[in-house]
DNA sequence: CATGAATGAGTGTTCATTCAT
DNA sequence: CATGAATGAACACTCATTCAT
């Protein structure tokens, strides 16, 4: 039957406890990251991503639940790897250092895999997975940060939202243009966010 | 879905020559636009649509010869209304002020139909429909503005390109979060903006 | 029709691994044959043939990817039994036996079923699918059966068409008339080929 | 509506009176001609067919009652130019000669537009096109000529049918092959006829 | 626990035919 | 009478999901 469960558990049908059970959950994810790579939404379909796992159709759903469950745990994966990074930010002596280094996360992460990434961000909207992956503890993340690179801004909690959106912006941008030069982009990044937060903290937002 | 014909025109396939086929190929875009929307691309199908514009499926059909070419028309309308109201910033004595009602536009368009605007941002990024509709007059016409209120930067194409992708970002956001005080948008955008032209235009890029 | 895909592959979509596929395409395949000739083209159609067969439509589409490829199975497997009974001639002691082998062939495999083989004639025809199947073997057979038969004859290859597209408009004929006795229709046949030889050889064709 | 009336008449709607109506008539028929010749049956449309008579659609169905309607039409147009050709057979002083201007007529009719001859073979093939065209009237006359021709013959209308069905064998495959020289064939078609009638003649069928 | 055959609702698209203008 | 806009049944084909083996 073709039917969608109307109401499904995003989340991972068990936590595999053997080793070989992570590996071939591992194997699913990344087969569904190269799959949307290479083939967009389009070819992203559950029969690819098995196959190209070198699982069976069966296998895949034993370990989720349905096709929005695979994407969840491949948005998890990325969100994972990129919020490691940027944490490393938090760690930096000076405000100023620590918004570099966010930005540079930022870039670095959207050109490794720069399609991938830029479909995932799109995923991450639609209604069905939108709350089940917590943009959250990066937004916080970001607000930390420019409360302390920018401690006169009036509402620094917009300042964050508007930052990680006019970063991904332009991030997401950089990378369907085919930019490599994660350097150039970077210093374009930095006048963006800094001119951005020495304007916004001067006016009486 | 049934087959696609491998390549399709993306041209509407007729001009209505009578007075009612305007109406109906207009009702028909609304539809589109309505349906898109309201469900999101789960439920943009071409059934769906011409129900939606109180037509039959052949009548879609007569004038658009394929869904994405019906697509192509909503960005069209889109577009133009959008591209109508930047055009104006040319007419702006200054560079800043030019500048500045270029932020009020998008900021504008975005926030009229926030949801509908985002998701043909997208599908405007599809390569099936990539081509068909051209940023490319939008861009001049940043471009152009941008040499005119920042005749000193270095690269004014980049920033040309990098100022579109983060007033987008921002707007998108913003549309997505809800907001509805333009204003406040717009004197956000305006911090985004010239920071990162004033920074940029300082810095040997 | 929904979409058709420009281009598809005429070849089955994958070869059955378990025992239970196979019955399933051999099912398929002959529901083709039945739908085919009991309700002829209008009524061939990939929902009625997966009906038929007791499968369903996604059944069909496993095996076949495409209503094309299923026609050119059916012809494959009617050609082949063919093919076998017509090959047996070239064990003939005589040409002239071996050319009466090859008429019985020829009625026998028309008046078995004899609307399935005369749609088929024609669906062989249709551009879309000549080329996929091979008349040059069955053709290749002929000629070397002439050249046995009636060696003097100044060209055997546009012989072997003549007679092939007679034997194949009679026996046609014969089909869509109800002819039942095939005993007679031979000694017709035989009448037309050996009567079209005599008189081609003598002639300075 | 799109359904398709049952039972309809497969008579055009109206018997022109008008010289204008007649030649729409003409200019219709001929495009369904044209049509089916370029395109096949696969693009042969009542909306096609109109377009390229220049005549609105609405106007092709105030003079056929509906699309077999139109290839009924067709048929009997292409027939009429048959039989009256074959017909000057009649007047032939000898059986032999009047045989031979029989097998002209058919060489000739089929190698003028190849194409469009053999996609009415098939078309008249329809059910539910069979039997509005009388093939009655031409197996007669080849009838009479047969009789003439070999009065000896024991089974004179099988000789007939059998002789129709073999020169339409090999005169569609010829126009298939795309043979062009009518004298070559009329040769080979010689060759198939009377080698049949001598060999049928004198064995007791 | 893996496999992959089977399912069928859903979707894009066509085209014969009707009928208001 | 001509026009062409409108109709909708019919059809090809996909893909998320299930379940017997």
């Amino acid at each position: 039957m073709a039917t969608r469960a109307s109401k499904q558990a995003l989340r991972p049908r068990k936590a595999p406890t053997q080793g070989r059970a992570e590996e071939t959950v591992a194997a699913i994810v990344e087969a569904a990251a190269q799959v949307l790579e290479q083939h967009g939404f389009e070819g992203f379909n559950t029969n690819a991503v098995a196959q190209r796992a070198g699982v069976s159709i069966g296998s895949l759903y034993q370990y989720f639940p349905g096709k929005d469950a695979l994407t969840v745990a491949l948005i998890r994966r990325e969100s994972r790897a990129f919020h490691d990074d940027m944490a490393a930010a938090l760690g930096m002596r000076s405000g100023k250092a620590a918004l570099e280094y966010l930005i540079g996360a930022c870039a670095r992460q959207q050109l490794q895999r720069p399609r991938l990434a830029r479909l995932l961000d799109i995923e991450e909207g639609r209604p069905a997975i939108q709350g089940e992956v917590s943009k959250a503890e990066i937004e916080q993340l970001v607000l930390t940060i420019v409360r302390r690179a920018a401690p006169a801004h009036p509402k620094p909690d917009v300042a964050a939202g508007d930052l990680l959106a006019m970063i991904r912006g332009m991030v997401d941008a950089a990378g369907e243009r085919g930019e490599q030069d994660i350097h150039d982009l970077e210093i374009r990044l930095r006048a963006a966010v800094f001119g951005y937060l020495s304007r916004g903290s001067r006016a009486r937002m």
